[in-house]
DNA sequence: TTTT
DNA sequence: TTTT
């Protein structure tokens, strides 16, 4: 009856943003968390946590948020499941967020980015232009089977 | 450097307590939360958290929790790993509790449970018990491969 | 930048449900929330938080809850002045709701309220009643006076 | 039961470190918070929310935190009464932290601050200094009614 | 498979 | 009485 999540860290990679077979935009990253306390072995760990964002929240965070930035991230608890490619369900914990703060300059700018205006709408010839690259995963930019779907859309 | 869940669901079965080698209490459940919308099928839905417990605190779950009792859950986000028995590494993102609150008429009673005095000590040959059924996995009731050792206690 | 707030609390008197000029409905209610701990007299202590509610929440809330109702409450935290009678500003801090669960049984019904149809449009012709009893206070129910505008609208 | 407050903001002024009567170290700030969107009049504005830290996580704020600097505060929300000079009792809400996370860059260095070990002890001649200084109210700086005691100490 |  |  009451989910909630809120997280502070910094990306462990770019986030990858790309389109569900509808077009809606959907964007993940891995937010990497200091632990306050060393282990027993006294060293320091972290924990890598998975985040998702959809639609224009996805779009900016695609646009505006690198390796190594700093956010707050507001978001809820869920588990998605798919079936992989032996056929075994896999099931991914994941934070579905709805709102997202950038913790560190304002001057940062987007990154490793030509699309020149990060906050317009998702480019149309976008899934077309990925779908002539990659028949079999149309939404996948980099060959890695992507395991979001409409279905997974949060409202 | 910040990492905070807050949950309020029902638990899907009878809480399981068990000890690690070095013996400490853990107490693993899932919490069934509704989502506040249905899908797109009409449908309402609800997510499956996995949740831990430790200590004192998983003894007391333990013994005062059950199938479908609503409890509140305060906690952080965790991913441990483990390689299964084909070799894989699987990951598992659960929220390690530190105050679980019952939300439920304090007249609940312990159930389906011998333990007179819940608060009391782990029974010392508890695990020794258990290492005599199943030389290999010594810590678990149920023949599932338990997969949290003294590496994952949280502080 | 963020701002955030989860409490969980028994009510400590019926919610009031009243207006604001332009005919928003608000409802303020105060949630007192057991301390886990002790005092260092050995006594056990409570927190009183005021919370409000806006709109149609504020409705829900007016008819379905009642003073000693166990519930959970997100939102964030506001600090609102006003004038009082001796011309000192007076600081409130408050949280202001966007979620409220009910955790105690669905068999509670509307209590103490007339109003059968609770989830229905406010009266149009409340306020102006209203006004017609209490020229000076008009959205007063109780003579008590009203320190919330249209300027406290949270969005 | 549940009593959990998140905030990220900027200190509206330098922290202001006092000690109770009975030596305990206190220190008060406020945070300025951006709301997310802008009023009726199209401008944006901001929370003012009353923060405490308590002990070491006092002294660690008053040396190391100055106006301007972003943080993230955990805590719980307090509501504490003093009687005025008036004889009016005053209700303070404000939040009790147990968590200050500093957000800024490291390189930030004690400021205006002449304590050159900021994680040592609390210096024993202090209240003592400060009480001669100001018979009535030993534990103020600056005139202002300390009104904190030693009641307050949430723990 | 991880960040500063 | 407020911060960037």
């Amino acid at each position: 009856m009451l989910n909630r999540v809120i997280l502070i860290g910094r990306l462990t990679k770019d986030p990858e943003l790309r389109y569900t077979p509808s077009g809606v935009a959907v964007t993940q990253f891995t937010l990497a968390i200091d632990r306050p306390y060393k282990n027993q072995q006294g060293e320091k760990e972290a924990d890598f946590i998975p985040v998702v964002t959809w639609r224009q929240l996805a779009e900016t965070c695609a646009n505006y948020l690198g390796k190594g930035r700093l956010v707050a991230v507001e978001g809820r608890l869920q588990v998605r499941h798919y079936d992989n490619n032996e056929g075994r369900r896999v099931y991914v914990t994941e934070v579905v967020a709805d709102n997202v703060r950038f913790l560190e300059s304002s001057t940062a700018k987007p990154q490793n980015n030509n699309n020149m205006d990060p906050f317009g709408e998702p480019p149309a010839e976008r899934s077309s232009f990925n779908a002539n690259q990659n028949q079999s995963n149309p939404f996948s930019d980099d060959g890695k089977p992507i395991d979001i779907s409409d279905d997974d859309l949060p409202f």
